[in-house]
DNA sequence: TATGAATGAGCCTTCATTCAT
DNA sequence: AATGAATGAAGGCTCATTCAT
């Protein structure tokens, strides 16, 4: 489910060599301008992604990057949907290598949205900045993502509850407040990295998530996951 | 535990009465100017508050803003200072007023919590953005009063679990997380609008965060709570 | 030969008393008004003479200032002009107390310039940098009074010259580089201040001028002047 | 001993011809930059030097300048440097041109100080003004630029001292004296334009810095200097 | 395709000047 | 007469965007 690009990929199925080798050009490029993007945001913050110093970090003129994309705006958003698209590739694949049990699994997937956010801590955090400056399009796109970047949590909620594991809790919520858990480590990184280390933040974090969730006569089953509450 | 404004009314206790009324016009203008700053985010986001669209919205001339404050990020500062203040203010008085029951307190104060960040939704999450580009003292300032404001959710976890009522849980982290459920109103707010109102959002929240905390042996006494879990 | 005032106690003789005190407390604030102004550009330099250190200096409101004043121009013109007129006090003054001797005298009259020139020692330079911004009429006023300031020396070198003391060089000329070696210790204060003493500069100062004027065969008789031409 | 150019063109050595080819632009573009803050001062006075009025005047963006120079102290810092490298290139070449007699020496260095002045007379008259303004760094630069620019003149004055020509005077001073009347041209010149030409006050100022230096005996040789002692 | 010089709108800030009180 | 709050036109600077090469 991945390769959500946007857009300046979008001509498709044109059998013509030539164009075929654009394309790969193209999709080449945007890989490469993407990746200058994340990595100067992670080394002087999402302010300071100036079209200048993506082309510097990207080794590129400013002129050719609006080749690709048009406009910042664009980039951003490509920025934004490429982190959904992390979620959207590591997300199942953490569940399908995870333990089949369904709490295993809830865990292994709320892990996996930690590490694509602790990967990507910057550009992680732009969707909350960035939204009123998208086009409605963009926008849309971004929340139409990040519903179906959530649905494997949604779904495991749903079959955890179904499977009597867990409490009839509201299942979009909880799935947002996990989203929300992990995007924590992002938010508050200045605070946190003084006093946790990533792993000891996913691992009481899924403790608290999995109080709330399993029926107290689940608890001891599942106790390797509840161990972590305190500090 | 008020009164943690920003520097535009420092002058203390001058009988005067000249001074006073300088005062009262001051601190008079302070409130137009971040209130003024609060519309515009509200409307436009927290990126498009130039000076001139605070002047504009203000009604006032731009060099009459720095008057009032030493510059952008003086009156950034306030307005987040502001949110600060409102929950020093709000959330004790929820506490004091409510039963006094600690997980009925704990309720109360959550929900104040949420309450202050639905009334300044826009300016909530504008610490999230411009620590960073706040000058060290502001920074520090914000990271003081973010910690004082938590504390009475800290207070009231530790007594709960001192009663024997919740989890030996990382008092920390959940009242972290009782923070971001609470701004989570206001960082996704065009998905939630749609589906919850915000009674329901808060009554949810607070049966989760409950559920979590609450050791199973007192959930039927605290029922009232925690029935608002499903959707 | 004083009081070339600027403008704002032109209004003459008029017997009406009131209108009499007014012109005394108009005197009295525009001299006020002029001294803050020296003090401030002696204190910060001439550039941060605002305004508003203008009013906080002399203990007043900006508002009051232009009731005396018309604008800024103004007052530098009359801080200019104040200086122009310190030359036209001082200058006369000097040379009526020295020697009648008219080389003593042009020495004196030498040695006044520089020590007005010490005392409003940024005031000194205003007209350097102001010429362009003032108006015409403003312009031609400092122009004249420049002329009628270095009157005195002109006269003191014909004399020299008529009395077979001086060579019979261009009088406007020597005057003129007269006056600048006077500006030059405001000009390259920053660097003199390391190397000389201002009695050294302005003795070293004669003894070059004199050197120029004295015809070799009265250089004896005035070895006083001239022994300080060495370092 | 030119080329102290500002910064816009430190690259050295650099073989690649695409590199070659920037520097020369590079170069073209800050000449014509600074010969158009030269035509504005000239025109407008050197206070009116605003970047857009820069920037029109040279027929650029203002944004353009700023590829250039790093601010508007740099600019001023490089008008300031341009009249010292001229002088540092003028000055040695009409010592080097001149008749070998020291005394003919100094009266041509005077006259190329001179005439760089006539040629750059607003901007030499801008490191009076600037001077504070600017960052210690570009200070110690411009201190550094007039010491060594006002060398060859304290050099001909040692040896005209040491042959016997010149009285044992301050040769620090009179060279300072010398430079002050030859920027005397620029600061006066609403008052010389209308009495002298150019030529007559060099001619005039030589006389005057002569009848100083030199000793009596040696009048006679050098009365072709002198002759224009009178008006 | 790729470059980077060039543009210009917009941002924050300062300050001379005005005017209601 | 006196105040100082209020104005608004500059000023310096940045940066997304365009376009000739």
């Amino acid at each position: 489910m991945p390769s959500s690009q946007t857009g300046a990929d979008e001509i498709d199925a044109d059998a013509d060599p030539d164009t075929a080798a654009r394309q790969a050009r193209t999709r080449l490029r945007s890989r490469q301008l993407l990746a200058a993007a994340a990595r100067v945001m992670e080394r002087d913050g999402t302010e300071s992604v100036s079209m200048q110093a993506l082309a510097d970090e990207a080794g590129v003129s400013v002129g050719l990057i609006y080749r690709y994309f048009g406009g910042k705006d664009e980039i951003l958003l490509a920025v934004i949907v490429d982190v959904l698209d992390a979620f959207a590739v590591r997300v199942p694949d953490a569940i399908a290598t995870a333990d089949p049990d369904p709490v295993a699994r809830f865990a292994a997937a709320f892990g996996a949205y930690c590490a694509v956010i602790a990967e990507h801590r910057h550009a992680a955090l732009l969707s909350y900045r960035e939204s009123k400056n998208l086009a409605e399009q963009g926008r849309r796109r971004i929340q139409q993502l990040e519903v179906a970047t959530s649905e494997p949590l949604r779904d495991l909620l749903r079959e955890g509850i179904e499977a009597g594991l867990f409490h009839q809790v509201d299942v979009d919520l909880v799935a947002y407040d996990a989203l929300l858990m992990a995007h924590g480590w992002a938010l508050k990184h200045w605070y946190f990295e003084r006093t946790l280390r990533f792993e000891d933040y996913v691992a009481r974090q899924t403790s608290l998530l999995l109080l709330a969730l399993l029926l107290p006569r689940h608890r001891r089953k599942y106790a390797r996951f509840l161990e972590h509450t305190q500090p």
